[in-house]
Parts: C-alpha cells; sequence; structure tokens
DNA sequence: TGGCCTATGTATAAACA
DNA sequence: TTGTTTATACATAGGCC
C-alpha cells in the first residue's frame, strides 16, 4: 500500500521504521477493533517495541470467562505490575464499548483505541 | 472493501459472520506479522469466538524477556538487547521467522500462520 | 463449509508541510 | 517528529460454485 511495494523484511532505517510501526500499529488496532465487534468475538493484541521500551495493548472488554480466564493467567505473571501514576479512570469510557483494561490506556478519538506504557521500569 | 461499505455492527447472519470472521481474522494475523518484521516488535495476538469455543493466536517468538514474561510464556530467554546476534534460534530467520506457542498451533502456509485450539477444556 | 473472483473500500509508503 | 496529502497496493463483501 502506498507508494510502493514494500518487501516483508526489517526496515533498516530508523525513522521510516518508527513512522511504520505508528501507522500500521494504528491500522492493526483498527482491524481489530472491527473484527470483535463485526463478528462478535473476544481480542487481545500486544504489541510491544524493545527499542522504544513501550507496550501497546488492545483489548476487548472480554466478556467470555474462558477468555477472561486465559488472559488472566497470562497477566497474573505480569512482572511489571504498575507504573502507573494514578490513572484513576483506567476503565471503560464512555462512547467506546469496545475497550480495554490495563494501565494508562489512551483513548483518542473514533479509531485509535490504543493502549500504551513505558517500560523502563522493566528493565 | 469488497462490494460495499460494513457498517461496524455486529454482522447477524451466522454464515456471513463466520466467513468474515475467517477472512479477517486471517488478514489480521497476516498483518499482525507483517508489522512485527517491518518494524521489529514482538506481538502477540489472540482472538477468541465464544460461539465456536476456539481460540485463535499469532504470536512472534518472543524475543525480549519483558514481552516474554507478560505473555506468561517462559522460554529461552533472549538477551534483551538483541543487537547481537548469538542467537540462532530466534532470531530473523530466513522465511519463516514467525512463529507461535501454544498448543495446538497450525502454521498453515506463508501468511496463515495460525494456531487454534479448541477450548473446552477450559471451560 | 471452502475456494475462487472482482468490484470497491481501505490502509499506507512516500513526499512534503 | 507529528500531520497532511496522494498514489498505489491490499483487503475483503458479495456472488457463484
Amino acid at each position: 500500500m502506498g507508494r510502493g511495494k514494500v518487501e516483508l523484511k526489517r526496515i533498516e532505517d530508523k525513522v521510516s521504521r518508527q513512522v511504520s510501526f505508528t501507522k500500521r500499529r494504528n491500522g492493526l488496532m483498527k482491524k481489530a477493533h472491527e473484527l470483535s465487534v463485526l463478528c462478535d468475538v473476544d481480542i487481545a493484541l500486544f504489541a510491544f517495541s524493545p527499542g522504544r521500551d513501550r507496550l501497546y495493548e488492545f483489548s476487548t472488554n472480554n466478556r467470555s470467562p474462558p477468555f477472561e480466564d486465559m488472559m488472566g493467567l497470562k497477566k497474573n505473571s505480569t512482572p511489571f505490575q504498575d507504573d502507573k501514576e494514578g490513572d484513576p479512570n483506567d476503565y471503560t469510557p464512555p462512547a467506546k464499548k469496545q475497550v480495554h483494561h490495563a494501565t494508562g490506556y489512551i483513548l483518542q478519538e473514533d479509531n485509535k483505541i490504543t493502549t500504551s506504557r513505558k517500560m523502563e521500569s522493566l528493565l
């Protein structure tokens, strides 16, 4: 997509890679959101950028117990419970029914449901 | 995409919903794969279809410990500062580097990296 | 279900602001 | 680096088997 094809290999130019990451990450989150709504399924998506030590997350408000359990299991082993600096409202925003748990989420506008957080504390 | 627009709401027709789920799920997995390779990031994606009690999963061969830990997957740890190679195992393989843990995964061909598994055992 | 096949709607690489 | 804009490459809804 875009002006040229793209080989499936790591983008070497740092700037381009970062730009591409931002664009594609948003696109992926949007698609995940659409899939969950259209097909009525639970979804959890995590993207971790080693270079920037930042975690991006998206997930439905898990409706099904099995899924919740599974995600719960994974999450429980999280070594970083939080670097959350008092974000009292990190739960289910208003207009958007779709959304995410996880600390420090950032709900931008319509199709930019994203959760991100610094992970320095983990290193 | 396709012949008509699509409202962002649950597809009521069961057959259409299933077909759409399959198509979009594959597309999402493919995009996740591309993102991980192009931008060199770790990704984990889970999709659970309540109706079919089936879990679909995709994830990179988590290279970064923090991510690994979070996902609750304890595998061989890879030096986080992976700029250095010395890890013949899980770094930038030629063709099919993307992989999946999880039980019962199904690696189809090139862009159909999917892991699926019945979840009855979890119910 | 499970593929094909296209007409269309989208995502996004590049270029530039 | 954070946003636009635009040209293209892709993804996929609907049909038809």
